[in-house]
DNA sequence: AGCACGCCGACT
DNA sequence: GTCGGCGTGCTC
């Protein structure tokens, strides 16, 4: 009986591909392994075994399988089911779940390898420049990569000229796969046993008199060994010594001392323990029990708490649980970056438990953490990270918590599979039949209508930790303070007067100023031409710090003009405003006090965004300046004011999310006005002071602004009444962008009539010299989600077999942020 | 995706 | 003539 087995190859390509197995093979492969296979002619990729069965395929003969990576599975069962379900929801391939999902170090693949071939006598007559080039080479340096040879040779396709030497049986073409992981390891000495005798040793020292510095490693050795009887680490012994590598060396080519390697963890937890007893107040209490009581239901929960309620404190005990349950627990954030105050904290109560996770740690330490929670090793029962998260093999998940489950950024834009991990996470629970809680000060509309409408389970903190106050909310109107001259640039008045106030209590500030595409951007005052970006259709955008015009989008730049590009005049003035403005106006205003940045420019260093967080805990910044980043989680003690420098950049994007965004970006940042006794104060400088969403914002009526944007949402068929999916088209060719987008929209149309809208171009119609169009489906609540699906991609398939829209490449995005 | 194959214009 | 561009088809 034959055996056979379907793989899951990370590629975007619908099918599961199957390959043969020998008996022997189909005894030990299981799915979740990893296989090494052939696909098309000469690659090697990785693939998931997902299924193993009997039925030989019709049409074709199916392959024998190359290579077996792995022990034992590598994916549980539920992995695979929720890797599948996430390709069936989201519209993407199972493929390009699995490039997602694992890390980097287990996808191994091919690379070609040329060498030359033995015991063959080269006749250079019969070579060409190019081969003749490529043979010199080899002889050199016995193998290259492909990739080398098109450097060698300056060109791009080699491949003929090395299938010619192949041909003349000259060189040999292998593929070769590598293991990327590479265990950690550590270098030992000990000296050779036959020195271990006095009698030996002796003669060992007299040996060595002549060579004092080799004598003064061994003697430092004795030393050591006398004083403890551990392993004896090779940096150990030269710091002792302070003798240099290539002693050591002389001394193990010499045989006195012997080396070895243990392989050892990267992830090691070197903080300590100081677990204070977290103690509930009634109210932390009270709401911990209610959730206690709805996940007895098997119910999500989620917990709508104002910021500062201690909402932390209540995961806490919850995980506690989970874990003296012997469960796993999940613990996921919107970025990881800007959490270190939060991991801090759950490292100082759990420890060692902790692991963190996420795209920034190295290959291998992913794979470390990857196998630890395969395992559900003790070290790793709590995982802390970004969205990723949710690909981690859980062989026990007992509880997750998403915090800030409101932030978008739980949603992937690029690459497939875009997924939002918030909802996943509830998938993934319910796979598990574990707990879930969603926390936010500010939840999402969808979130909140799924607790209205009993789908989830509602916990309410309304009070402030300590019973401190929410802050004093005051809008400047700054429409009519510029017509009565009342700004200094950017500054009303009244916040200057408020800065003032809290810098002479030697308390701090916040200024929020959201970023992107209000960075300044240059224009001529004669013809009010301003410079664009030649591949995007935007306006370059003005950068101080190194004098640049910059494209956003696709990185393009230029040095600063001081002529205008189309008419030559020497007038041209920046508009639109950054934070990088707001620091300079604040710097002429107060030139006593520390100031402080933070936005991209300033976090792009590794430990960037730690300094400018720490310099503020510490108070050696007054004054903050920053966008978004400023809004998460960070909890500074002796800040008294936040400004808001303009709402109204905020609410005028063009997005049905704006107004729910701007609610919550504006009541998170007020959030960190005043967490001790004192009571805070934030000020919000608006165009139009009387929008109900800053007055929403004024009172902190999350309820009031929840029930209105609802309103909104049904009247112009948005989520959570109806869904959605983007379909985006991209192409280089103008006109076949069009045509394509209008074919597919018709198609669409033929299925879902009204509800498909577009084709339209987005705001910025062109990126890296691609035109963009996008096509919006809206599907009713009624309407079957899966069938949608089915139909949608089956309209996919059919567009993407129309040979003249071939080059036009349709981005899927379900449930569009 | 990545690669081969085939067709076409543009250069040594 | 060949090189390199791109469109097309296919991968178990």
């Amino acid at each position: 009986m034959s055996y056979f087995a379907d793989l899951i190859l990370p590629l975007p390509l619908d099918n599961r591909f199957t390959y043969s197995l020998t008996d022997e093979e189909a005894q030990f492969i299981q799915p979740g392994m990893r296989l090494a296979v052939q696909f098309g002619k000469n690659r090697i990729y990785t693939g998931i075994v997902a299924e193993i069965h009997q039925n030989p395929p019709e049409i074709y003969e199916a392959k024998p399988i190359h290579q077996i990576l792995d022990e034992k599975p590598l994916l549980t069962y539920e992995q695979l089911k929720f890797w599948n379900w996430l390709a069936t929801y989201y519209l993407c391939t199972e493929g390009e779940v699995m490039r997602a999902a694992l890390p980097g170090a287990f996808l191994l693949e091919s690379e070609s390898i040329v060498k030359l071939s033995k015991d063959v006598e080269i006749e250079t007559a019969v070579l060409n420049d190019d081969e003749y080039l490529v043979v010199e080479a080899l002889q050199r340096q016995s193998s290259m990569k492909i990739q080398e040879i098109e450097q060698l040779l300056d060109r791009k396709k080699v491949l003929p000229v090395i299938n010619k030497l192949v041909s003349k049986n000259i060189v040999d073409l292998n593929q070769e796969i590598y293991e990327q992981y590479k265990p950690k390891e550590v270098r030992y000495v000990r000296l050779n046993p036959a020195y271990e005798a006095e009698s030996e040793m002796h003669a060992l020292l007299d040996d060595l008199s002549r060579a004092p510095k080799q004598r003064e490693i061994v003697l430092s050795y004795f030393s050591i060994t006398a004083r403890s009887k551990k392993s004896l680490k090779v940096k150990e012994l030269l710091k002792e010594s302070g003798a240099s590598a290539s002693i050591l060396k002389s001394l193990i080519d010499k045989n006195i001392f012997e080396e070895y390697f243990q392989e050892i963890d990267r992830i090691v937890f070197s903080g300590e323990i100081n677990s204070h007893e977290i103690n509930l107040n009634k109210i932390q209490q009270q709401a911990f029990g209610e959730i206690k009581d709805n996940f007895n239901e098997n119910r999500v929960c989620l917990l709508h708490g104002v910021t500062s309620s201690g909402k932390t404190e209540i995961y806490i005990k919850l995980i506690e649980e989970a874990i003296n349950n012997g469960k796993q627990a999940l613990y996921l954030l919107p970025e990881i970056a800007l959490t270190t105050q939060l991991i801090k904290r759950l490292q100082n109560y759990f420890g060692d438990k902790v692991l963190v996770y996420h795209s920034k740690y190295s290959l291998n330490e992913r794979v470390e953490i990857y196998r630890k929670v395969l395992d559900n090793t003790e070290s790793g029962k709590i995982v802390i990270g970004a969205r990723s998260c949710v690909f981690l093999p859980f062989q026990d998940l007992g509880l997750i918590v998403v915090d800030e489950e409101h932030e978008s950024t739980f949603k992937q834009y690029d690459p497939a599979p875009r997924y939002h991990a918030r909802d996943a996470a509830v998938v993934l629970a319910n796979m598990f039949q574990a707990n879930i809680v969603l926390g936010s000060a500010t939840p999402s509309i969808e979130s909140y209508f799924n607790a209205e409408h009993n789908k989830y389970a509602l916990v309410e903190l309304n009070r402030r930790f300590g019973n401190v106050l929410m802050p004093e909310v005051e809008i400047v109107d700054i429409k009519t303070a510029h017509r009565k001259k009342k700004m200094t640039g950017h500054f009303s008045e009244r916040l200057i007067e408020e800065i003032k106030e809290s810098l002479k209590e030697e308390e701090q500030v916040i200024l929020f100023q959201n970023r992107r595409g209000f960075s300044p951007i240059m224009e001529c005052n004669t013809c009010g031409h301003s410079p664009q970006c030649p591949n995007c259709d935007v306006s370059l955008t003005y950068h101080s710090n190194n004098n640049q015009l910059r494209c956003h989008y696709c990185g393009y730049h230029i040095a600063m003009q001081h002529q205008c590009m189309a008419c030559g005049s020497n007038e041209i003035s920046t508009k639109g405003f950054g934070t990088e403005q707001v620091e300079t106006e604040l710097k002429a205003l107060f030139p006593k006090y520390k100031i402080g940045r933070m936005d991209q420019d300033t976090t792009r260093g590794k430990y960037a965004y730690e300094k400018i967080i720490s310099a503020f805990e510490n108070h050696e910044t007054d004054i903050l300046i920053g966008t978004q980043m400023l809004t998460k989680g960070l909890d500074f003690r002796k800040v008294s004011l936040v400004g808001i420098m303009n709402a109204d950049n905020l609410l005028n994007f063009p997005d049905f999310r704006a107004h729910e965004r701007s609610f919550q970006l504006m009541l998170q940042v007020a959030g960190r006005s005043g967490r001790t006794k004192k009571r805070g104060k934030v000020l919000i400088q608006t165009y139009n002071p009387h929008h109900q969403i800053i007055q929403q914002v004024s009172t902190g009526d999350y309820e009031a602004m929840y029930k209105e944007q609802l309103e909104d949402r049904y009247q112009y068929q948005y989520p959570p009444y109806f869904r959605l999916i983007r379909l985006t088209l991209k192409c280089r060719d103008y006109s076949k962008t069009n045509e394509a987008a209008e074919w597919l929209a018709r198609a669409l149309e033929n299925v879902f009539d009204r509800y498909v809208l577009g084709p339209e171009f987005p705001p910025v119609a062109r990126i890296r010299n691609e035109y963009y169009k996008n096509i919006l489906i809206k599907i009713p609540k009624k309407q079957s989600l899966g069938k949608t699906k089915k139909m949608v991609h089956r309209i996919l398939t059919t567009f993407r077999a129309i040979g003249a829209y071939r080059s036009v490449r349709v981005v899927v995005n379900v449930d569009p942020q």
